[in-house]
RNA sequence: GGCUGCGUAGCAAAAUGGUUAUGCAGUGGCCUGCAAAGCCAUCUACGGCGGUUCGAUUCCGCCCGCAGCCUCCA
């Protein structure tokens, strides 16, 4: 039985589906106007780590994953590069796209753009103004009014009095509150944009997620995620917009992801201390960085360094590498003990890093059985590849992931003749000479590991 | 200031009212020409002070420290 941390009650909840076998979720997806980096990255894992088990589940899931493409910084950025802001969106999109299939990352079922829902966010603030939930402002931009909305603050545990009594809130003019939100913004020359009830504009940030989820699963739905950061005022004005105009509960389940940290600190664009994902991956094959993020719970923060992910390379070596020289059958039958423990892990609220050891606890015993029955360690070999794909690991040839991946073959050729170099100074008992083979080889970082039949094998270090 | 949450061994990271987390690193052993990998054994814990309890790292209170949100941010 699946429990879920719902931010909403601040606790754990035996997951119920609105509708029997049915899952719809809506995650909060990247505003594109820069590459993703490792905080992007942790969305984009811990959201398809949670869709591929609510499928492995069962479950007949519409994931839904939105673009921001359009708001104040990507008009910046798009005036700073002197580019045309949808050439600068499409770039990123790619780019983001590109991400994530590094990772492991199975794409949305859905994936709508702001810019491509323009109808659905101008009906939806209509509604709002025509219930006075929303009123234009005094500078022609449409505000969201929330006193008009009673539960406000509830998924945050804000309330409105201790919210005003923040001073460092810039009051706005035209607002009647200084915490309404803008709905839709009126457009300077030359910006792009829209023709409205209200005039040329765009939209606000958050009303297109309002229009967007509801657009793609029905007024009320299951599953609503994002980074922690957003539960304040995004999700919370998206719960304000949502029950506003429809009138119906908007979620059930609210899930947040903690934040990916350097030196303890909020790893963020504005603090500028960030590591995009396409960075590390030139140190770092993808599947590191996944089981990094994966090694810890999605609700903890993350921290990042350089140790970090030699650690999750550590980790992942040796999973690969009890993998290695054993057929695996993807129809095999599996290890019911394992597969109990994981699955144990993954119910209480996706937790990976059980999860993960379980993975662990099994290669020990592949290991074990490699020795004494192959027939066994068939077995548990497939188990540990079918429970490691449910995380979106260890589907890689073992030995490619060990050799390192993009592997020049000249490279490979060279430490090939190398090790046949060493085995006939073994042959002739000349230590000096195979032990000096085998150093330069670590020098470069080529590790050789000779087994009992004579035969010598090599990963990267 | 208000509201969340966190503080676990050398590092990372979980669970749990009494019994092995797990990965890396360390130590001893097996294996090996020597290594590496693997296996076996083993050492390092639960921020501080009180309370509840037969018993608390685990529940409660207070304190200290840290982070996040309250402003765009995953």
């Amino acid at each position: 039985m699946l429990k879920i941390y719902n931010t909403l009650t601040r606790k754990k909840e035996l997951f119920q589906p609105r509708v029997a076998g049915k899952v719809g979720m809506y995650v909060c997806g990247m505003t594109v106007y820069d590459y993703c980096h490792i905080g992007h990255a942790r969305v984009m894992v811990v959201f398809d780590t949670a869709a591929r088990y609510f499928r492995y589940q069962g479950y007949e899931l519409t994931y839904v994953r939105n673009i921001t493409d359009i708001d104040d910084k990507i008009i910046q950025r798009a005036i700073e590069n002197g580019e045309d802001y949808g050439k600068l969106t499409e770039r990123f999109i790619d780019a983001m796209h590109e991400d994530e299939r590094a990772l492991a990352v199975l794409p949305p079922d859905l994936e709508p753009r702001a810019t491509q829902s323009i109808d659905a966010i101008i009906a939806m603030i209509k509604t709002l103004v025509d219930k006075k939930l929303a009123y234009v402002g005094g500078n022609g931009d449409v505000f969201y009014a929330v006193t008009k909305f009673k539960d406000y603050g509830r998924l945050s545990g804000k309330n409105l009095g201790d919210l005003q009594a923040g001073e460092r809130v810039d009051v706005d003019m035209a607002k009647r509150n200084p915490m309404d939100f803008v709905l839709w913004k009126m457009a300077k020359p030359n910006e792009p944009a829209w023709d409205s009830p209200w005039g040329l504009g765009r939209p606000g940030w958050h009303i297109e997620c309002s229009a967007m989820s509801t657009c793609c699963l029905g007024n009320h739905f299951d599953i609503h995620g994002g980074g922690m950061d957003l539960q304040f005022p995004h999700h919370e004005n998206e719960i304000a917009q949502s029950e506003g105009a429809t009138g119906e509960r908007f979620v059930n389940v609210w899930m947040h992801n903690g934040f990916v940290r350097v030196d303890d600190e909020k790893m963020s664009k504005s603090l500028g201390n960030f590591f995009t994902v396409r960075e590390v991956l030139k140190q770092y094959q993808p599947e590191i960085i996944r089981v990094f993020i994966l090694s810890s719970h999605y609700r903890s923060p993350l921290n990042y360094a350089g140790e970090s992910l030699n650690d999750a390379k550590a980790a992942l070596t040796r999973l690969y590498t009890a993998l290695r020289g054993i057929e695996t059958a993807t129809n095999a039958v599996t290890e019911d003990a394992y597969k109990i423990r994981f699955e144990q892990a993954m119910n209480d609220d996706f937790n990976t890093p059980v999860a993960l050891s379980v993975l662990f606890d099994l290669a020990r015993d592949l290991n074990k059985a490699k020795k004494t029955d192959q027939q066994q360690a068939r077995t548990l070999a497939s188990t540990l590849k079918y429970l490691g794909g449910l995380l979106g690991t260890l589907q890689d040839d073992p030995e490619a992931f060990l050799k390192g991946s993009g592997e020049i073959e000249s490279g490979k050729e060279n430490i090939d003749q190398q090790i046949q170099a060493r085995i006939e100074a073994k042959k002739s008992k000349d230590w000096g000479l195979a032990d000096k083979i085998r150093n330069d080889l670590k020098e470069q970082g080529v590790i050789l590991e000779d087994s009992p039949d004579g035969t010598t094998s090599w990963r990267r270090d």
